[in-house]
DNA sequence: CTGAAAGCGCTTACAG
DNA sequence: CTGAAAGCGCTTACAG
């Protein structure tokens, strides 16, 4: 009775994969119930007597089934599977984010189908197409690209998407965002006020909205703290460590060489931090160090680095609640949580920065 | 002709989700050929007509037209899907494992369902049925636990499975596993070769296979360089970074502390790092640190720390070659990758070690 | 509370 | 090369 076997027309030759699946008619047979009553019972309908449920328990057990999810899904048109697309698995802010996503959208009883878009439009609308294909119940994107992609086909086929740390501009999808402003600017207040007036920014790619919107808080607080505005100062990278080596290399090599640096991400301020030890430049005391994004790491170099810091907890949480709003045919509002300022060792520059690294280089 | 209505039964509460889905029908009337040749056209059939290829490829375009891969998957019984389950995302190693899959699926064209155990094996069961259900065509698993839960059901329903990293105990499935036995020999005695002869041991846990593996090998090189064999030294761990610092309190608080660590694995390394700095003892000249797993982030610190390396992107690409083998009714064998010893500068102790930390505490 | 039957969107022998 | 038809494993009104 276990193992029905199913008329397999594989012509015997030993390559017999899966002949083993039993189905929900396998499992009726067993209890002794319609295929109907079977199914009943397995998605939790009250019709059903208390007879049935034991005997169709009973054989799900020891036929050990397992209900097919396409199947099912094809019905009933909810698969129960989210799609996450992050920008950068290796990124441990989005390894970090993943992971609040999976947990929040696990208590909720949905599975993640994780995609890698590496920082590219091309593999993020490949897994995009991925996804619609595989019918996931909604998507939460950290978007690339200027939406002129498949992002389009989301849209039009109301598959229920929300942003997460990035948007698009002209895309209007419910989002999970950070203010980095406010972080931003208590960071070069907290330069400023050490005597730093000459503050280097390794910015993020401008066809990113957290890059452009972390270059624009930049700008806006060097001016709010009267602070003189020099673009070679400014070095723009792509989110990647590589960036952040090569921006800390433009910038010493500058004339007048900034006496602190702010990095727009992780693995820009890791470049940065492995080019200032290549060049023999004392992080906290020749040059100090500021980094968007809060990850472990920064907390065991030494000097530990001061960190523009928001809850990537927060964030993924915050996603999974809006897209179950948005696939209960909602319409919440965008969320946007703050940054903070978190000062540690590396921008702490005793002596007045302008004496101790600023000697001009020629 | 296009979005052609579907009789949907929703009863017009405007809670009308999907009702754009377009099928291969739509497709197939707007090309004016039957399902049957569209469907063909679609799945790289040769016996179409030139003239049905352009006219179903233009239906596909103009419908933007995404097969339903659980429809498709239904009859093939094949999801080009492949389940990756790690034991824990926000691990850098595993991260980096992640991301190897990925690409070596992706060019495949598979696509990765990822879940993250979080080094549970509740969590890891769980994600387990959940693979099952959506039918993966193969799964590729850092495996928790001995072996008695879900695990066993993959194996009874004969569905495609590797391990990768890690194995289990009497579970015969290939495998792609590193050697440790190498890089841990290299390290204890690039260590006894300074004059170490009480090197302390951060293990992992007993139940996984890498951590008694690491744990054997540590043993076995003590004895090999005829060090005195203490089991005061050795501190059993559980692969996380907060086990990583309760050792080293617990070993530096050792009548006789040891004046070199090795860590099992980089989050516990991380967590040394951390209360090594907390309690003032300075690595790389108090005391030799070295980790198994090769971060990039072990190289920023300051002193870098010397690390066993093996390749996460060898065996990323090793484990997505094994299962493929098996999906396609092959019996692999299992890989084993080798490790290397890197030294850096936290594991040159230059002094002699024990006159420089160890200095009896009474 | 239960069974018989239709149908979800595809693929795939089967004839032609 | 193509169409008509069966069927993958479920769910869900429809009667009873």
């Amino acid at each position: 009775m276990e193992t029905i076997p199913k008329k397999n027309c594989s012509t015997d030759h030993e390559e017999v994969r899966r002949v083993n699946t039993v189905t929900i008619k396998d499992v009726a047979a067993a209890a002794g119930v319609s295929v109907g009553t079977a199914s009943r019972v397995l998605s939790g309908n009250p019709a059903t007597s208390a007879a049935s449920r034991e005997r169709v328990a009973a054989a799900v057990e020891r036929l050990d089934f397992h209900p097919n999810a396409q199947a099912r899904s094809l019905r009933s048109t909810r698969t129960r599977t989210i799609g996450l697309l992050v920008s950068d698995v290796r990124n441990q802010f989005f390894a970090d984010l993943a992971h609040a996503v999976e947990q929040a959208a696990l208590e909720h009883g949905y599975a993640i189908l994780l995609g890698n878009a590496n920082e590219r439009e091309d593999q993020q609308d490949r897994y995009l197409n991925t996804l619609i294909s595989q019918r996931v119940d909604g998507i939460i994107l950290a978007p690339q690209g200027d939406g002129n992609g498949v992002i389009r086909s989301l849209l039009r086929r109301g598959i229920p998407t929300v942003f997460v740390d990035r948007t698009v501009d002209g895309i209007d999808l419910p989002s999970v965002t950070t203010d980095s402003v406010h972080g931003i600017r208590q960071a070069v207040a907290h330069l400023a006020g050490q005597g730093h007036t000459r503050i280097g920014y390794i910015a993020g790619p401008q066809s990113i909205s957290t890059g452009r919107d972390r270059f624009t808080a930049y700008n806006q607080a060097i001016a709010d703290n009267r602070l003189p505005k020099d673009p070679a100062l400014v070095y723009f990278g792509d989110f990647q460590a590589a960036s952040g080596s090569a921006g800390v290399r433009v910038l010493l090599n500058l004339d007048q060489p900034p006496t602190a640096i702010l990095a727009a991400d992780s693995p820009m301020a890791a470049g940065a931090v492995a080019m200032l030890h290549r060049m023999g430049s004392r992080i906290g005391t020749d040059i100090a160090l500021v980094a968007f994004d809060d990850i472990e790491w920064f907390a065991l170099l030494q000097p530990a680095l001061s960190v523009i810091s928001h809850s990537v907890e927060d964030m993924g949480r915050a996603a999974v609640d809006l897209l179950l709003q948005v696939i209960d045919g909602g319409t919440p509002e965008s969320i946007v949580l703050p940054s903070e300022l978190i000062v540690r060792a590396s921008s702490s520059t005793p002596n007045h920065p302008g004496s101790v690294s600023g000697l001009r280089k020629n």
